[in-house]
DNA sequence: ATAACATATCATTACTTGATGATATGTTAT
DNA sequence: ATAACATATCATCAAGTAATGATATGTTAT
C-alpha cells in the first residue's frame, strides 16, 4: 500500500457540518481585510502607540517621548495605522496630532486584555 | 547648523499629557502577550479556520476539508490557535475535535467585521 | 503484531515586515 | 527667501513566519 497517499483530505467526516461551516465563510476580501486589520494589533510598537493614544491625543513628538522610540519608527507604524483607520489625526500648523479612531479598538484592546488575564496563560 | 540632529525628541510639546500616557502603558510583558495574542487573528489562514469553527466543532480532516487545504497547513495554525488558548480541542479516537475557546473570540471576529463595514475603506 | 488511518511535528524555502538612517515634504518664523 | 523644525517617506537589512513535503506519533481494527 502507499503510504504517501492520503485519504484523509478526500473523506468527509461530517458532511453536514462541513456544509454548513462553508457557508458560514466570508468572502476571499472579507478575511483578507479582516486579517490586515487584526494585524495592526498583533505588534507590541504598535499597540504601545495606540495604548499612548488611548489616554488623549498626541502629536508625533510626544508619542516618541513618551515611549522613547525613533521618529521614523512611530511614523511608519503611524502610516500603518491610518491606513487601516485606527487612528485619525488632524494637523495644527507644525505638528500633526493623532488619537483613536472610534470606539471598536478600545473595545478589542480590552478584550485582549481580559483574555490574557484569564490566567488560562501558564 | 547639524541638520542631522534632532531636536524634536528631547522635546515635549505637553509634558502632563505625556506623564498620563506613560501611567496608562502595560508592561512589557502584557504588551508582548497582547501582540502575540492578536497576531493569531492577522492571518486569513487562521481566520478561516476560526470561521468554520464558530459555527460548530470539526475534526482537523474536516477542517481541511471544508477549507480545502493541506494537512500540514491546517495543522501548523491550529498549533499556534491552541497555544494562545483562542481554541480548545478535544480527542475521539483517532480524531481530534477543534471548537473555538471561548466568547471572546466571537466577540473580537464580530468587532473586526463591524470595523471593516464601516466602509470608511475605499 | 501489523496495517490503515488521523493528526502532529520537523526542516526547508520563500515571503513578509519591523527598525533604522537618510532624505524629502511641508510649516512657521525671521 | 531662508533657516529651523515636525513629520513623512524611502531604501536597506535583519528577523520572523507561513506553506509544504517528509516524517513521526498515536489510535483502531484485523
Amino acid at each position: 500500500m502507499d503510504k504517501t497517499e492520503l485519504v484523509c483530505c478526500e473523506k468527509i467526516v461530517d458532511k453536514e457540518k462541513v456544509e454548513k461551516a462553508r457557508q458560514n465563510l466570508f468572502s476571499e476580501t472579507v478575511t483578507s481585510r479582516l486579517a490586515i486589520f487584526f494585524k495592526i494589533f498583533g505588534d507590541s510598537t504598535r499597540l504601545k502607540i495606540l495604548m499612548t493614544l488611548s489616554v488623549s491625543e498626541l502629536c508625533v513628538c510626544d508619542i516618541m517621548a513618551t515611549l522613547n522610540m525613533k521618529q521614523s519608527t512611530v511614523s511608519q507604524q503611524l502610516k500603518l495605522l491610518r491606513e487601516v483607520k485606527v487612528v485619525k489625526y488632524r494637523q495644527e500648523g507644525k505638528q500633526v496630532f493623532y488619537s483613536l479612531d472610534d470606539d471598536h479598538i478600545h473595545k478589542i484592546l480590552s478584550i485582549g486584555i481580559e483574555h490574557i488575564k484569564e490566567d488560562k496563560y501558564e
